[in-house]
DNA sequence: TCTGGGGTCCTAGGACCC
DNA sequence: TCTGGGGTCCTAGGACCC
């Protein structure tokens, strides 16, 4: 493979430098923002927080305590996704070959750009600049010759870096590089590899490779490339990612349920929001996964049922959902409810033979449009109007990219 | 008023068919 | 009738990422 020139992007604080650039009020001070109502946690929050000790996951009252003055900001979607899109409308001004791998990363590779543009060095710091300018937002940015090491470069300095990894200087940078900071080998697998005395990127890569493989599997030669510092993936731009695998909602309830009215209540709610995702991506699924967390918030269980037939109708995904749901005897009160639709299939345009299924399928389509403009839930089930839970994500799914259909639920 | 929500990929074991 | 192997589909669960 030809060398290649990787820029790897991560916008630093973004949903709360987003908050800050539209208030000015906000700037310079410890802001927190969350998801909305309920039981939830902290988001992202700002460099000013975060010196005080405030972390992404910690409980509202927690960034409180350990920092009284703290700002709680209830995030905005809607604000975030459009920030995005048009940023990465500014790196597609560098080069085609932009892949977004969340909300505030984006790799691009700008291998065929640098005659245009001079340097790589000289493209991040016009990136840099102009994103500093339109949005007030600052970046860290790692330029690497591919995306492992680009996105650990960009780590290395924070917020508002700028580290560039040359070819030459690979092998030296990561003899003493601890492997937890390559992406990819999180808690579970450092303490793996720590325990076969492993600790640093130089011990893995110099590891024997039937050791690893015995104990890893496939995964164990990629360890050791990855150790080594080698990643040919690909840059992928939006229209060469694969289709959806899966779509899911799950949501904490804002108290625990054991009610099975309640519950079915809210299974339905859930499969009202799986189902218009679903419809809106053009995709139905075979397979329903029901995924259950009790009061105690540490035991959970996952069950799942495979039909003869794809569905997208959030009646048939609720139906699905309750057959599996009535397999089982409930232990404790519910903290946690989640519906995925997997096995998923893309749909060509196709009327269904018998009228009654006609007048569904419109009937449904006609819902989702009023939904579509006038916000989620507006118009759905009447076994759903009694229940005051609100519905519609308040977060951003990894899935979400800045332009073409992942574009869900951001009202 | 402790601890969110959206994904992908991989493995292991059982059922079933050829 | 017995024995074995390979492939596919399905379920459950775990690791990892943002």
């Amino acid at each position: 493979m030809d060398r290649r020139t990787i820029l790897h992007i991560d916008m630093n604080a973004f949903f709360a430098s987003v908050e800050q650039s539209a208030n000015p009020e906000l700037r310079g001070k410890p802001i927190a923002v969350v998801g909305g109502h309920g039981r939830t946690v902290i988001t992202t929050s700002s460099y000013e927080a975060r010196g005080k000790g405030v972390k992404t996951g910690m409980a509202v009252w927690e960034g409180k305590r350990v920092c009284p003055e703290l700002i709680i900001v209830v995030g905005d979607n809607k604000k975030y996704t459009h920030t995005s899109t048009m940023i990465n409308g500014i790196f597609r001004e560098y080069t085609p070959e932009v892949e977004s791998f969340s909300i505030d990363e984006s790799w691009l590779d700008v291998t065929h750009s640098l005659s245009i543009f001079g340097s790589a060095e000289n493209i991040a710091y016009l990136i840099k600049a102009r994103i500093r300018h339109l949005f007030g937002i600052r970046c860290s940015i790692g330029i690497a010759p591919n995306k492992l090491l680009a996105k650990l470069a960009s780590d290395m300095q924070k917020p508002d870096g700028l580290t560039i990894i040359e070819p030459e200087t690979v092998s030296t940078l990561l003899e003493n590089m601890p492997i937890e900071k390559l992406c990819g080998i999180g808690r579970k697998m450092q303490r793996r590899l720590n325990m076969m005395s492993i600790y640093t990127c130089g011990e893995l890569g110099r590891c024997d490779d039937s050791r690893l493989t015995r104990k890893f599997g496939i995964t164990g030669a990629r360890l050791k490339r990855m150790g080594q510092g080698i990643d040919n993936s690909p840059v992928l731009q939006f229209a060469d990612e694969g289709d959806v695998k899966s779509v899911g909602h799950s949501r904490t309830l804002e108290r625990d349920i054991d009610d099975p009215a309640e519950i079915r209540r809210f299974l339905l709610q859930l499969s009202e929001m799986v189902g218009s995702r679903a419809r809106r991506y053009n995709v139905s699924g075979r397979t329903i996964h029901l995924y259950v967390r009790y009061a105690d918030f540490f035991s959970s269980w996952g069950k799942q049922t495979t039909l003869k037939n794809h569905i997208n109708l959030s009646d048939e995904i609720y139906k699905a959902a309750v057959s599996i749901l009535d397999t089982v005897e409930l232990e404790q009160p519910v903290r946690l409810l989640g519906i995925t639709l997997n096995n998923l299939k893309q749909l060509e345009e196709q009327l269904p033979l018998f009228e009654d299924e006609r007048k569904k399928l419109f009937a449904t389509q006609a819902m989702d449009t009023i939904n579509d403009r006038f916000g989620k839930m507006a118009v759905t089930f009447g076994s759903l109007i009694p229940g005051k839970e609100k519905a519609g994500s308040h977060v951003i799914p990894p899935s979400w990219r800045p332009d073409g259909m992942k574009n869900v639920d951001v009202q």
